[in-house]
RNA sequence: GGGCCGUUAGCUCAGCUGGUAGAGCAGGGGACUUUUAAUCCCAUGGUCGUAGGUUCGAGUCCUACACGGCCCA
């Protein structure tokens, strides 16, 4: 991107004649120009601080019971974005917007005095404000700060979007989120309810007793998902190091161990394609509790939702899309099989080899490729026929071994796991189960995955030697769970996209 | 990976069957002492995503590419 050179220091820094430029190059130049008048009286276009300063949501809340034209004896000091004026003569009313809310300046003439009338109607939209004056009310009811002080606290060179319009082009939205936070207020507001869900999660888990630990983002030997990983490189140890798709596995070491209940709260990283529900790098909560099982992990994930809900929004039922979406506990339950049966005809328990499951799913109208493994076409048949109807949240218990590489077999069925998966808004939020702590039954299912990965399945468990060992150390009974804590804030803001709830989503270069 | 749509002023958008690019907002000059998308007057602002092609003539038609969005795999 091409820069500007300062100018502030130049003798013609106030000179007009280089203002004859076109488009942003002229509107950024009249900026600069801007500035250097500040800097020419004396005043310093980028200070050091606005002390005092209140918030306006919450001069708002304090003031609201003035009446109109009735002005109070207080006087207060807010700061923020100037975005809007009217009027330009011996009166001027302002908008100054900070994160959590908006307020008019009424700014006279008489009260100011020319000089910093003068200056205040040198500021441009954009410009950052600090302002002090007594709080009163309009004789139309419009809230107001009649500034008795003004001063500018940052200058903006460049302009800002449409103070009406916002910013609506998606690119520039998430290439440059700062102009999208600045002038979109709801986009603020979706991601402070990012931060009140994520600080819910936790501090739910906190009361619970769980300690929050933190393992290797970078690993030697990936796992704990179905994914292909990131690959980087060590220079000094000169290896290459995978990036986690799941902390998982580590986890799991620290039950060993004897933490008991841990949970880590962060990114995972997944070498996959982009959509309005995946981002390459995501976040997760996984927790793993000794002594319980996935039922008793159930109980504990439909509190949790609902405590982060109502943290983050006052309430557990949320508007998603065109429904609405209750996520007060208890939620629904049904056996994988019987909810697969019931939405698209096909019972996978009737059909129990690849080629019969094949070809039912292919006469009820469904994809099912020749290569997949029955496990994998149960698994298509979950996502085509299944996931999208579940709307209301929905925990789908009991899933085929050869998806479940870390989950413990149900006792009646020994090709059956204890593992289930929550689903809310169409999209899977959660993923449970009874961990596998049986070191042989793991030992084998890694075998299995090696001949899924000799058959081509690039997303096969790769075989861990140290975790086996781990295990083989004795883990107790455990029950684990990863949240999606993304596809959890589309749920809590409507949001139709992933990238709506990450501040800085993966686009290209 | 495939299909469809989009890319025009700082921002939001018009631009018909091809005929030398418009509006609103922002910005500049002026008027205005209670505005709420303030209003009024004046002037300004464009390599129409990039590169080719067709044509007397391309924002518009064709091809390729880039980036983005939606849908599908």
């Amino acid at each position: 991107m091409r820069r500007v050179a300062p100018q502030a220091d130049e003798p013609d820094a106030t000179d007009q004649s280089d203002l004859s430029g076109s488009g942003l190059e002229r509107l950024v130049a009249e900026r600069r120009a801007k500035a250097a008048a500040f800097r020419a009286r004396g005043i310093d276009p980028f200070p050091r601080e606005f002390p005092g300063r209140v918030g306006i949501a919450d001069v708002r809340a304090d003031y609201d019971s003035l009446t109109p034209g009735e002005e109070s004896d207080v006087v207060v000091r807010v700061a923020g974005r100037l975005s809007a004026r009217r009027g330009q003569g011996k009166i001027a009313f302002l908008d100054l917007e900070d994160r959590d809310g908006k307020i008019q300046l009424w700014a006279s003439l008489e009260q100011l005095g020319d000089e910093v009338m003068g200056a205040l109607l040198d500021m441009d939209l954009g410009d950052l404000l600090g302002a002090e004056g007594r709080v009163a009310r309009t004789k139309r009811g419009e809230m107001s700060i009649v500034l008795e002080k003004v001063q500018l606290l940052a200058k903006s060179l460049r302009p800002p979007p449409d103070k009406h319009a916002g910013l609506r082009d998606p690119e520039t939205r998430y290439r440059q989120r700062y102009l999208d936070l600045m002038s979109n207020e709801e986009v603020r507001q979706a991601f402070v309810v990012r931060a009140r869900a994520i600080a819910g999660v936790r501090s739910f888990l906190d009361t619970q007793g769980f300690i929050e630990v933190e393992t290797p983002c970078l690993q030697p030997m990936y796992g704990g998902a179905a994914a292909r990983p990131f690959i980087t490189h060590h220079n000094q140890l000169d290896r290459d190091l995978y990036l986690r798709i799941a902390p998982e596995l580590y986890l799991k070491r620290c039950i060993v161990g004897g933490l008991e209940k841990v949970y880590e709260l962060g990114k995972d990283f997944r070498n996959e394609g982009v959509s309005y529900k995946h981002n390459p790098e995501f976040t997760m909560v996984e927790t793993y509790e000794a002594y319980v099982d996935y039922r008793h992990v159930a109980q504990m994930l439909e509190q949790m939702v609902a405590h982060a809900a109502i943290a983050a929004t006052g309430g557990s039922v949320v508007t998603w899309k065109e429904h609405t979406i209750d996520l007060t506990p208890p939620w629904r339950r049904v056996d994988l099989r019987t909810a697969l049966f019931e939405t698209s005809g096909v019972d996978v328990r009737m059909h129990a080899d690849q080629a019969s499951l094949r070809d039912a799913m292919r006469a009820a109208g469904y994809d099912a490729p020749e290569s997949d493994t029955w496990a994998k076409l149960v698994d298509g048949l979950l996502t085509q026929a299944l996931e999208p109807t579940l709307i209301q949240p929905t925990i789908l218990m009991d899933y085929p071994l050869e998806l479940s590489p870390f989950a413990k077999r149900t006792p009646h069925d020994p090709g059956t796991v204890e593992r289930f998966e929550a689903f809310a808004g169409g999209m899977e939020i959660a993923n449970a189960f009874t961990e596998l702590n049986d070191p042989d039954d793991q030992l084998e299912r890694f075998e299995m995955q090696q001949r899924d990965r000799a058959a081509g399945d690039d997303e096969a468990q790769p075989m861990d030697e140290d975790f086996l060992i781990a295990l083989e150390h004795g883990m107790p009974p455990t029950g684990g769970l990863g949240l999606g804590i993304d596809r959890l804030v589309m749920l809590l803001t409507g949001a139709s996209s992933i990238r709506e709830v990450v501040l800085f989503p993966a686009m290209r270069t």
